[in-house]
DNA sequence: CTCACTTTGTGCATCGGTTCACAAAGGGAC
DNA sequence: GTCCCTTTGTGAACCGATGCACAAAGTGAG
């Protein structure tokens, strides 16, 4: 009985799929640490924190890889969403910037585990270039583009000041990086084909904010009713 | 001339639109910095990173801030928008878990900037209680709840190991908090009417692999062909 | 005043994503 | 084999967000 593979899978997984698959994989990888050798929809759904029905239309794009009326093998699971993100491989990570966001992402442990791998720490500051960092030397930012020949780079991080960081994006994009991971509080602009993804603190702490102050105004009676501006502020 | 207020901000502006508010606002400062007194849409949209008919209809959630013809004065959205997400208010954030990541947020700058004052370090391991980090003694795990009623607390940010997050998520919801930051990489389950925010390093790096694998396999002609799994994998 | 020009605010078509609800498929008992 | 139970995979309705395109509103020149 040999799996056949995929009417639905010709191309093209949604993108907000694409976040949910390393949530399901994480739940799955749980389940087998347990020992579950396979698990249902609605199971595997509330692991990861969300509906059953998106859950199965989800890995329904990665091909048919369920069998109804008993769920999803767990081991064979993992190994469809792992080869599908792309972690049966091995990626080299290089990290730029190594102040006190750089130094936590080289030493973060989570990091390492499915498929990364930190190949290379670089900064600007001759005062940390020559630093062992999480077993690495700390290289200077001049080396960037060959570090990132050398090693095989091929997904940068960001950690550098704002001011800094378009000047390195542009840099490694130069230097044939297509995938970075953003931590600095700029919009990077970068060409067409370059993915990045940004994550950013106080962006995320100030939506909380938002809610939290709508939170509160419910709790002490509406909004302050007559929303005027301070004089402060010059028309 | 007194401006009206909002026929169209009756109550409720689109989670899509509070995500990118942070944005518009972090644009308006360095235009505020460079001096500039009024902005049009077109130009404050290239700079946020996002489609102008998108900013319009995102600031008129917001109320009627605009003059046809001219633009936006930039101090006056600035306040506008700062209000709308409650950052004329102080937060006082506290800071679970004082490992490599917790120590670089208690440092990071921009952090602080706007709104925000980082009010407690907690941690359980008796080693750095007590430590001196970013001007502010580490307290223990113990005192959590005396800690976020004395110092009003409001938001907490949640950087304990994977396997604390949810005991602590649990606490700080019994003593109040409806607005967690969890960078601990597990789904915390909370009741009804508690925010949660996640940031999540290894999935965000996951998915600029999946983007990145799809790239580097159109490059190499198609996808591996016969998508055969290896007979690791037992059925 | 009128006219030409700029830029906002929004109606409307469209798109991607979510959810419901159910037919189809497989397992196991007998 | 038949029947019943479980669970998948998906059609279809729905919902929110996006982007186009334009009327309305304001500025400034003459």
């Amino acid at each position: 009985m040999i799996r056949r593979l995929s009417q639905a899978r010709e191309r093209g997984i949604p993108e907000a799929t694409v976040a949910r698959l390393p949530l399901y994989l994480r739940a799955l990888n749980g389940m087998a640490e347990r020992g579950l050798a396979t698990v249902s929809s609605e199971d595997l759904a509330v692991a990861a924190g969300v509906n059953s029905a998106k859950l199965r239309k989800d890995l329904s794009h990665l091909g048919s890889y369920g069998t109804r009326g008993v769920g999803y093998d767990v081991e064979y699971l993992i190994y469809q969403i792992s080869r599908e993100l792309g972690l049966t491989q091995d990626w080299a990570v290089a990290i730029v910037g190594v102040g006190n966001l750089g130094r936590a992402l080289a030493n973060y442990g989570g990091f390492v585990s499915r498929g990364f791998r930190v190949a290379a720490l670089l900064d600007a500051d001759p005062e940390v270039v020559g630093d062992r960092i999480a077993g690495l030397n700390v290289e200077h930012i001049d080396e960037l583009e060959a570090v990132i020949r050398r090693r095989g780079v091929s997904i940068v991080v960001l950690a550098t000041p704002a001011a800094a960081a378009q000047q390195v994006a542009d840099r490694v994009v130069a230097a044939g990086i297509t995938s970075i991971l953003n931590f600095a509080p700029v919009v990077l602009s970068v060409p067409e084909g370059v993915d990045i993804r940004k994550v950013d603190l106080s962006i995320e702490l100030q939506i909380l904010a938002f809610h939290e102050q709508r939170k509160t105004d419910r709790m002490t009676g509406g909004p302050a009713m007559a929303e005027e501006w301070p004089e402060a502020v010059d028309l």
